[in-house]
RNA sequence: UGGGGGAUCGUCUAGCGGUAGGACGCCAGCCUUUGGAGCUGGCUACCUAGGUUCGAUUCCUAGUCCCCCAGCCA
C-alpha cells in the first residue's frame, strides 16, 4: 500500500514576537542547535505546539509556546506549527480552538500559515493503521475495556496475550474495516499494536491504537466513528508535518519507545525526535486542566477568565502583559526536574514591566475623610502630577485639590508604633504633589470608629513653593472629595492556602482554596481621569500597586483589578510584628 | 517490590575534571515629594557513602529520597 506523505511545505518564517533577549540556554535549545549544526534532520528545525482543543490555555502552556515558537524564531529558517491534537471527539469544541488561537496571538506569537489539525490526517492515519495490520503488527481485539485492563498485568507482573491476538491478517483487516463502517457499538473492539504483553514498560503492552466512538467530531462530524489514540496519532502527525523536534512533558518519557516505533513502522521520510521537559508548576495555584475545569464548573471561580486563575485569559484580565509572561517563561528555564516556581517570580516580572510603562494615578481604596481647617472653602486648586517618573515623556497632568479630601485609612493611626511614619495626631505628612499638612483633631462615631480627621496646611509647602523642600517623614496619596469618582476595586490573593504538591493527598484539594482569594472593595475613590478610560487600561495606583480596568466597568462605576501590589516595606514590618 | 526519569542556595537555574555563577527572595545601607523605582553591600547550596584522580558538583560503584507509568484521555 502506498502511503501519502505531505510535501515539505515552504518554510517562510513570519513571527511577530520580538526576541526579548538572546534566549537563555537550556538543554533542549543546546540539543536542537547541536542537531542543526550537525546537519541532523537536514539542518532544519521544525517544532510544534500541539494543544488539544478541550480547554483554555494557561501559563504552563505559555512555557511550551515560548519554548517551541522561541526556538523556531531563534534559528534561521526555523518554523513552529500550531497543531490541534483533536483526536477525541467527546471533549473538543471549536470554541476552544478560537480561544487557543487568540491566546497564542495575544502572547505575541504567530504560526503564519502553519495551522494544522490532527483530524485532517484521519484518512492518512487510517491507512497507516491498515498497513500495520497488513504487516501483522496490529490486531483487532474484542475484549472489553475491563478485560483489557485485567490482561495488561500490573507494574510488577507481566500481562497476558489476548485470545484475539492471533487473529489472521484477513480477519483483522475485515474487522477493522467494519469498525470504520460503523458495524460495531462503542467499546466492542479496538485496534491494538502487537508489541509485547510482557514488556516492563506498560505502554508497550499492546497499546490501543484505535477505539470506536460513535460521536460527532466538531470538525469531521459523523464521517468517522473510530478515532486514533494519542500514541498513534501524535508521532504520525509529527512525521507528516516534518517536525524535527517534538517537545513534550516528562510524563511522556515512557511513551518515547512507542513514539519511535510508530514513526519507524510508518516508513516516514521524516524522523521527528521526542524530547521531554518538566511542566511548569507555580506555588499556591493550580495548573492542571482537570482542576481548572472543576473550579469553573463548580463555580468556585467566575469563569475561565477569572483573574485569580493562571489561565492566559485570567492573567490578561488581571492586568498581566504578554511581555511579562514571556520574560517569566524565559527566566524559569527548561529542565527535567520537577519544580515549583514561586509566585513571587511571576509577580517580579509584571512589576518590572508595569513600573516602566504604567501611568501613575491617585486612588484611595479605603477612604478616610480629611478636612483642612485653614484651607479656604470653595477654592479648587490644580496641582501638577507626574504621569510616570520612569518615563519623562509621559508628561504631567492636573489634579484638583480642595479643602475636603480622602486619604487612605491605612495612612492614619491614632496611636502609631515607632516604625509608622505616616499621619497621626500632631504629625506632619506631605500630600503628594500638594501641601504638607498636620493632623490637629480626630472625630469618632459612637462606636469609637474614626470618621474624620482635621488638619492644617502650610501654604508655602506646595510643590514649587518657597518651603516645598521641607522634609517630612512621609508622603501620602489623596483625592479631592468633591471631584473623586466612586469605584469598585477587586483585590486578589493566592488561590490556594498551600502548595498542593506538599500537602496530604487524602484531603480534597478544594479544601485548600483560599477563602480570601477575592476581596471586593466598594466605595473606593479614584481621580477623575479614570472614569473615561477603556477597559484593559493599566495603571499604577500610587503607593498601592498595579491595577487594570475591568470590562465590568460602567461610566457610573469603574471597576479595577489589582494585578499585583507594590512592594511595601511597611506592610512587611507590620506583618512581621503581628506575627510575633 | 517492574520500567522510566530526577536530585546544586528558601525558590528557579548555570556549571560538562580545576575547587560553585545568575535571577527571585531575604537582610543592611544610600537615595527618594510613591516605605515604589534605582544604587551599594551581604546571606544561604552541590542527597549520602565509598572509589578513580594532583584535583570531583562534574567520572565510577553502592545507597537514599522524590516524580511518572497499570485510560478504549492527551
Amino acid at each position: 500500500m502506498r502511503l501519502i506523505w505531505y510535501k515539505e511545505r515552504d518554510r517562510r518564517v513570519s513571527f511577530t514576537a520580538m526576541a526579548e533577549s538572546s534566549a537563555a540556554s537550556n538543554f533542549i535549545r543546546d540539543l536542537v542547535l547541536a542537531d542543526r549544526a550537525a546537519g541532523k534532520h537536514g539542518g532544519r528545525v521544525v517544532t510544534r505546539f500541539p494543544p488539544e482543543p478541550n480547554g483554555y490555555l494557561h501559563i504552563g502552556h505559555a512555557k511550551s509556546i515560548c519554548l517551541n515558537f522561541g526556538l523556531a524564531q531563534e534559528v534561521p529558517g526555523g518554523v513552529c506549527h500550531l497543531r490541534f491534537d483533536d483526536t477525541n471527539p467527546t471533549t473538543e469544541d471549536p470554541e476552544y480552538v478560537r480561544s487557543i488561537e487568540e491566546d497564542i496571538r495575544w502572547l505575541g506569537f504567530d504560526w503564519a500559515d502553519k495551522k494544522y489539525f490532527a483530524s485532517d490526517y484521519f484518512e492518512t492515519l487510517y491507512r497507516h493503521a491498515e498497513a500495520l495490520i497488513l504487516k501483522g503488527k496490529a490486531y483487532v481485539d474484542s475484549l472489553s475495556a475491563e478485560e483489557i485492563r485485567a490482561y495488561r498485568g500490573t507494574l510488577t507482573e507481566p500481562g497476558r496475550d489476548s485470545p484475539y491476538r492471533t487473529r489472521s491478517v484477513e480477519e483483522n483487516l475485515d474487522l477493522f474495516r467494519r469498525m470504520r463502517a460503523g458495524e460495531f457499538r462503542d467499546g466492542t473492539h479496538v485496534l491494538r499494536a502487537k508489541l509485547d504483553m510482557a514488556s516492563p514498560n506498560i505502554n508497550l503492552r499492546d497499546p490501543v491504537l484505535y477505539r470506536i466512538r460513535h460521536a460527532a467530531h466538531y470538525r469531521t462530524g459523523s464521517a468517522w466513528c473510530i478515532y486514533p489514540a494519542y500514541d498513534f496519532a501524535h508521532p504520525l502527525s509529527d512525521a507528516i508535518e516534518g517536525i524535527t523536534h517534538s517537545l513534550c512533558t516528562l510524563e511522556f518519557e515512557d511513551h518515547r519507545p512507542l513514539y519511535d516505533w510508530v514513526v519507524a513502522e510508518s516508513d516516514a521520510p521524516h524522523r521527528p525526535q521526542q524530547i521531554e521537559f518538566a511542566r511548569l508548576n507555580i506555588s499556591q495555584t493550580v495548573m492542571s486542566k482537570r482542576k481548572l475545569l472543576e473550579l469553573v464548573e463548580k463555580k468556585l471561580v467566575a469563569g475561565w477568565d477569572d483573574p485569580r486563575l493562571p489561565t492566559i485569559r485570567g492573567l490578561r484580565r488581571r492586568g498581566y502583559t504578554p511581555e511579562a509572561i514571556r520574560a517569566f517563561c524565559e527566566h524559569i528555564g527548561v529542565a527535567k526536574r520537577d519544580a515549583v516556581v514561586e509566585m513571587a517570580l511571576l509577580e517580579h516580572f509584571i512589576r518590572e514591566d508595569l513600573n516602566k510603562r504604567s501611568q501613575r494615578v491617585m486612588a484611595v481604596l479605603k477612604p478616610l475623610k480629611v478636612v483642612i481647617d485653614n484651607y479656604p472653602e470653595g477654592v479648587v486648586e490644580e496641582v501638577d502630577a507626574v504621569n510616570n517618573p520612569e518615563d519623562p515623556s509621559a508628561g504631567t497632568r492636573k489634579l484638583p485639590f480642595s479643602r475636603t479630601l480622602y486619604i487612605e485609612q491605612d495612612d492614619f493611626m491614632e496611636q502609631p508604633p515607632k516604625e509608622f511614619f505616616r499621619l497621626a495626631p500632631g504629625r506632619e505628612v506631605r500630600l503628594r504633589y500638594a501641601y504638607i499638612v498636620q493632623c490637629t483633631d480626630v472625630t469618632k462615631d459612637a462606636s469609637g470608629r474614626i470618621t474624620e480627621i482635621r488638619c492644617r496646611y502650610d501654604p508655602d509647602t506646595r510643590s514649587g513653593g518657597t518651603r516645598a523642600q521641607r522634609k517630612v517623614k512621609a508622603t501620602i496619596h489623596w483625592v479631592s472629595a468633591a471631584h473623586a469618582v466612586p469605584a469598585e476595586v477587586r483585590l486578589y490573593n493566592p488561590l490556594l492556602t498551600a502548595d498542593l504538591s506538599k500537602v496530604a493527598e487524602e484531603r480534597e484539594w478544594t479544601s485548600y482554596l483560599n477563602p480570601h482569594s477575592l476581596d471586593v472593595l466598594t466605595g473606593c475613590r479614584v481621580e477623575p481621569s479614570l472614569q473615561a478610560s477603556t477597559p484593559g487600561t493599566r495603571y499604577q495606583f500610587e503607593r498601592l500597586g498595579y491595577f487594570c480596568k475591568d470590562p465590568d466597568s460602567t461610566p457610573a462605576l469603574p471597576v479595577f483589578n489589582r494585578t499585583v501590589s507594590l512592594k511595601d516595606a511597611w506592610a512587611r514590618l507590620d506583618k512581621g510584628k503581628t506575627a510575633k
